[in-house]
DNA sequence: GTTGAAAATAGCGCAGA
DNA sequence: TCTGCGCTATTTTCAAC
């Protein structure tokens, strides 16, 4: 594993303050030309250091739904089957945290929906059919003590 | 102040899942044509809908420390003893989160570490010590996909 | 790492339902 | 007002060096 030089780690903090700047301009900002600056881009997608992209949506209502605990096991735990499964968690709006966790090396996932039928869609139409998932465990909330 | 319509929330839904994606394929994507795809974007951006865009970096070594699930049992589930427990959760700073469960586990919470012996003090020191406790089972996160 | 050229895209004015 | 269309500057992307 390569470590991140001083272009690179330029690269990750101009692109975590803004992740739609044009690669022109984040080429000039560090001092490449966009081809060279464009591939340690997609070298650093490729890699994981970049795991993608999102925009920052201003949550308005913080509805008070139900709280899911939900534990999800992968049929393999390779990088790309990860990646995968991450980028269509970060997809889905209800999870609101989602942890990779020690140990059997699954995921621990806060779902909140509006009540158990939204769940019970929310459990069929998004997280059955998020890639490499082989198992899910549904714990549900009977009341948040101390709120996330 | 303009309620968003389906369209809004189409693009909202998938600019979150790829900020990076173009406006020509997310045009496409929501069934407009690029221009009036656009100005909607432009809108939502000035109207603080969208605060901005960004990448997600690999956090190799993550500032806030570690971040472990920890299911605790307790010996009894009267209301006395489960008032006396939330009581003491409350009153420890790093459990960050705290939800009754239904199922064999009573509690959930998330608990923040500087790390992995700084946990271990708050195992032994606050944790052990609530009111009622039989049983702690703690699930370090390697990693946090969503939030933190 | 750079240059250069082709293809795709962004961004804008303008006209119409 | 919101949409779609045409145009141009910019950007992306790929090849060759």
């Amino acid at each position: 594993m390569h470590p991140l030089d001083e272009t690179d780690r330029a690269i990750l903090r101009l692109l975590r303050a803004d992740g739609r700047m044009s690669n022109a301009a984040l080429a000039e900002a560090v001092g490449l030309s966009p081809s060279a600056c464009l591939r340690r881009v997609r070298l650093l997608e490729h890699r994981g250091v970049i795991r993608g992209y999102t925009a920052i949506i201003e949550e308005t209502a913080p509805r008070p739904g139900v709280v899911v605990m939900v534990r999800i096991t992968l049929e393999r735990q390779t990088d790309e089957a990860m990646r995968r499964f991450e980028e269509a968690v970060r997809r889905c709006p209800e999870v609101r945290e989602c942890y990779l966790m020690t140990g059997d090396s699954d995921y621990i996932l806060r779902v909140e929906a509006r009540d158990a039928a939204d769940y019970e869609r929310i459990h069929k139409e998004a997280l059955s059919r998020m890639p490499g998932v082989a198992r899910i465990q549904s714990s549900f909330a009977i009341r948040s003590v101390i709120r996330g």
